[in-house]
DNA sequence: CCGGTTGTTCGACCAAGAGCGAACCACCAG
DNA sequence: CTGGTGGTTCGCTCTTGGTCGAACAACCGG
């Protein structure tokens, strides 16, 4: 359905800049803290579904997560295991200074 | 003479912002490259000294690096420890993935 | 004093990107 | 068929930020 950049597609820079924005940066976090992926509509970050539907669609097109149909809704979860075989350890390094410094 | 920010000043999305520029990631693993630190002018990225500038400035006020007079010339250096200890891991996991990369 | 080196700052330009509402699509329940 | 839900896409505005040249400042060597 949508466009997601295979494994050895992912590109430092793009990780990086996607998780530079706060928004997003709380999305990740907020899918870190689930197992099985989240609606996006359970990803209450307080802007319009418009701009969360671009948020995710930038973290998607880095390679940070992944989006699969459920039913009549998309799942949202990271991508770790291809994260870590790219960019071993930065994921949990943001995840533990974004938890570090909330 | 110039600002930087305190260690608990470091801002985690500042920092992602900083890395996430491709010039400004080279000039952060040619850093890394160097115990010493580095003239302005020994980073050769191919850009103007203006454009430079202001990249330096960038990386200054996230906190990456540190400027410090040495004579008649700057010398720029990596704020490693300072890094480690606010964003624990970070750093490594980023050059790890560039040196990758390349 | 007069260059040359080193670097910052300023102003302008332009591209990228965050934000929103509106329109739209796909799907399911009545 | 009609509505509601979940989500994307499309314009649009406005801000951020990368880029450069020019001007400036501080300093050292003749």
């Amino acid at each position: 359905m949508v466009r997601h950049p295979l494994p050895e597609e992912i590109e430092l820079t793009d990780v990086l800049h996607a998780l530079s924005d706060p928004i997003r940066l709380r999305i990740v976090r907020n899918l870190a803290a689930s197992d099985e992926g989240r609606c996006c509509n359970g990803l209450s970050v307080g802007v319009s579904k418009s701009t969360l539907s671009h948020h995710l669609k930038v973290l998607r097109e880095a390679g940070v997560t992944r989006t699969r149909m459920s039913g009549t809704q998309r799942l949202v979860s990271l991508r770790e295991d291809d994260l870590e075989e790219r960019l071993p350890g930065l994921l949990a390094s943001v995840l533990g200074a974004a938890r570090a410094a909330a």
